[in-house]
DNA sequence: AATGAATGAGGGTTCATTCAT
DNA sequence: TATGAATGAACCCTCATTCAT
């Protein structure tokens, strides 16, 4: 394969690049064309050869940042054997990763909330793949925990979105306050997943966890 | 004060208010001062008589519907005597009312996400006059609750974050499920809150809260 | 009325004037907003104040120098009283003004043939309101003068179009060969015009036209 | 010759005909390079290869479907012997079958019309090649008819172009209205032609042409 | 105060043309 | 020969902003 054959086949995939890293900044409306192109290294018309408009460029760059999202989830788990517990704080720590975490997670909430009104359709699949999913893994490892005599029933009951929320929090403040360091990550993580097993584990139960 | 003048003394939040409606709709960038004109029953050139740009507008805005978050925040708790659950209850679901509910607190923390690389300005007044003062009231709360022996001492002494996450999810699933009906929102709350006192409360205290 | 306001009420009209020139000068496609604009003195985006689209502001000046062709044919002939020959010679002289010697008119045509596959609609209504009346009226002078004996019957029954042909030959050329005058205008009209009623005319009845 | 070679003598060939059909459908500035390259069943660069520039292939086309229309007339004729109504009627019938009748013959008037103004050699040439010995055909044939008895000479002395314009108005109505069938066609050439030969023919002379 | 005509600076998109392969 | 990626110059249209009235 030739130089200019490599370039050829990883070009779309740098325009997409480039299309995160613009419409991050900036946002859909404000984002030139140009800024996209300048940031891959090309001019404005050679975008329209990849895309054929500037909203389907952000849909394939959404889609293409949320490829995955959902298998990994399941590797994570699948990579997981142990107590619920143990399983429960391992998921807990794939959503932080993904959702609060890495760059492109996190960005991706933001093109939900910024432009989820003008495009409907990716809202619906981040909400049917990825949202749904995740609220159901979290109800499955509480309801096996409860089964197993691991967490208190009547705590671990509550609404998956309950437990997760923090990592929602997290998002937000990195979303919103982003540099002012509002907080300290890593400790927020550990406590709370240090509350959370406190307040669902049985009190006869042994703590198995490494926390 | 005669009609007209009645009128003109409203202008300006009549604006405001279709500036709210417009750029809550569209987002900064794609709203048109027509739009805004339009809502407000006047011409594009009228909006320059009140604001002298978009951007002023858009502040001026932002502004306007921030005012009295926190007057508010201290006036719920100073009209809630009892025990710190009780007080940390009310206000909880101030800031449920506030941030998740109501649609102008709700929008406003849209537009931190979406605009608030342009506006940091506004950012960091949010944060400062709202976000940083109403965890500063959390963490009081629970502080006076540990002291009077109404908290569990070891619980109750993590990040005030993780105890209002739940708001912020909520917010998050309004703002970009929006219609999709994710979740029985009253409910939710109830839970969250119900939640969060069994954990907290003491073991051996009474609990006292009409929940 | 205000030198501004009397300006204003002539804007549409301008615009459409400079339209006219600018599209018959390099065709639809060719022609640029902004050369439309130059022309009425003003700047590109004036002209959408005034017209949504380039399309349209092609539309609304085909229609505006549209006016009035068949109410003046029916002017022309209501104006001429006379023999059949007469009205019939009158007639034609009105067709060559209005479609081969007046810029207007002419172009008119030439729209019909660049553009007419692009604006069917504008086709459409030429057909309709002006060549088949224009022909039914010949039609009609024909079988007029036959019935009053004044045509010789057997030749003046061929068609309306063999009748005004020489007038679309004439267009045509000064569409296309233009400047290369290729022939001497009123010589060829006045040469049709006597070569149809030499023809038409039964050789009994007395010429009674002016020619 | 390989198929190989037999291919690429003939692509220029394609390629002109691919471009007769893109340009005719849609008129020069209109008409993209790849809507010619499609329909030639290449790729927009390859057509470069035999066409140096839009205008060029434009100009190539045009004469591509000129020619011999001059040399056809003179066949025409050459091939008809018999009377001066007869060659008459004859070369009439090949300028509607070359015109009004033929698709290439009748677009390249529509580009005449329609891009004549950019394109001036071509007119140019197209007066210069067909329309003025063509009128010279014409008046040869009326003076010779004249010189023999067979014409009138009073009548047939007028004008070549009255003569054939009738064909002027059917490719016009073809090329404008066109699918509107506002005309019998053949109907409408044979009543040309009776008309004319009716008038044009001395009343003594027998008419001896085959109608 | 408010209007609405006008400006002018873009920004999305198209397309003739080039050129390495 | 032919391809197709890329360029760059336009061009249509939008819109924040201005200003005479």
């Amino acid at each position: 394969m030739t130089e200019r054959a490599r370039r050829k086949a990883q070009r779309p995939g740098e325009i997409l690049e480039a299309a995160f890293d613009a419409f991050a900044e900036r946002g859909f409306a404000a984002t030139r064309m140009e800024d996209v192109a300048a940031r891959a290294g090309l001019t404005k018309g050679a975008i329209y050869f990849y895309f054929t408009t500037k909203e389907r460029l952000f849909e394939a760059m959404v889609t293409h940042y949320s490829q995955g999202i959902l298998a990994d989830a399941d590797a994570t788990l699948a990579a997981t054997l142990g107590s619920n517990a143990e399983r429960l704080k391992a998921f807990l720590e794939y959503i932080y990763g993904r959702c609060a975490q890495d760059r492109h997670g996190r960005e991706l909430i933001r093109f939900m909330v910024s432009e989820g009104k003008s495009f409907s359709g990716l809202v619906e699949r981040y909400y049917l793949d990825f949202f749904i999913p995740a609220m159901r893994i979290i109800s499955e490892l509480l309801a096996a925990g409860i089964d197993s005599g691991e967490f208190d029933s009547e705590l671990a009951q509550e609404g998956a979105e309950i437990i997760i929320a923090p990592a929602a929090l997290l998002t937000l403040m990195r979303l919103v306050f982003d540099q002012r360091q509002a907080i300290d990550e890593t400790a927020y993580i550990t406590a709370h997943i240090k509350f959370l097993l406190r307040v669902l584990l049985t009190p006869s139960a042994p703590d198995n966890t490494r926390q």
